[in-house]
DNA sequence: CGTAATGTAGAGTAAACTACTCAAGAAATC
DNA sequence: GATTTCTTGAGTAGTTTACTCTACATTACG
């Protein structure tokens, strides 16, 4: 139960890409550099996440990637589900032995479905524009300072 | 993110422990056939949650598992990081290429830090004993209709 | 039209993790 | 001292992670 590379880096380029919603296509290249994801890896997510409908891909020069949508409409919830998976497997298929308290079994198998929905539920809460604020934010009481 | 073997086997068993606390140690030839684990694996995972401080073990004829503690006392949180790890590794350490935004990085490794903490405390609400009252409420409420 | 800039697709890989099994040993009870 | 139970550690096949690399497709520009 662990956020892998794929949502880390998945999310920073996404991150990457709402800082720039608007300004056309952006590359692979740049965001790489920027957030510090090695670049061929990069790729791969990028493709994913094109297949997965968060962002549209223009080859050729001034090619790039940009979110599909706008960065309110895109949660984290949907960016982990991509990239990561599902909390459990959708059926778990663990049919090894049977199960002798099916009461049981049946009880705990509604706990996952129950802590997968209320996880989903929490990542929900947060777009990729809240991240976008919330730097705006940042960035903004420290001007304050200077 | 995803719920392993581990957590969910581990758990299973420490319900079954739960529903004879105070009964004195429960086998784990019992828990295995009663809960469907491969007995040799199950054996492992009770390891892991004796040398976690969740059960107590005893050897020899009538030895077994107990939990160590009383179930209202057990939450999922402290099963699931015991059998799964944390979230994400306390501190990522992926520095394969120099972050060149700094700012953003650290913006979502905290967001990660958050997450995890919102995440432990959900599954910190529900406990050992919050399954076996459902489990109540569920039969009591099959025995009506009988 | 050709060439350079970009993304796309898929294969390949070392290391780690998963989901187990198994055998030898240690401790407790009878 | 025999038996029952847990303990320890090794072993293993398969999958996933975290990448790299090559070849190819597409587009823009001159």
């Amino acid at each position: 139960m662990r956020i892998s590379s794929k949502g880390d880096y998945g999310l920073r380029a996404l991150f990457d890409l709402a800082q720039r919603y608007g300004e056309g296509p952006i590359q692979s290249d740049d965001i790489a550099t920027r957030q510090g994801i090695p670049v061929n890896y990069l790729n791969q997510l990028l493709i994913t996440m094109r297949r997965a409908g968060l962002i549209d891909s223009l080859r050729g020069p001034q090619g790039g990637h940009m979110l599909a949508r706008a960065p309110e409409t895109i949660t984290l919830r949907e960016v982990l589900t991509v990239l990561e998976g599902p909390l459990l497997p959708d059926e778990p298929g663990r049919e090894t032995s049977p199960p002798a308290i099916p009461e049981d079994h049946a009880l705990i198998d509604e706990l996952w479905a129950e802590l997968r929905e209320r996880i989903e539920r929490l990542l929900a809460e947060t777009t990729l524009d809240d991240l976008c604020q919330r730097k705006r934010q940042r960035s903004g009481s420290v001007m304050y300072y200077i």
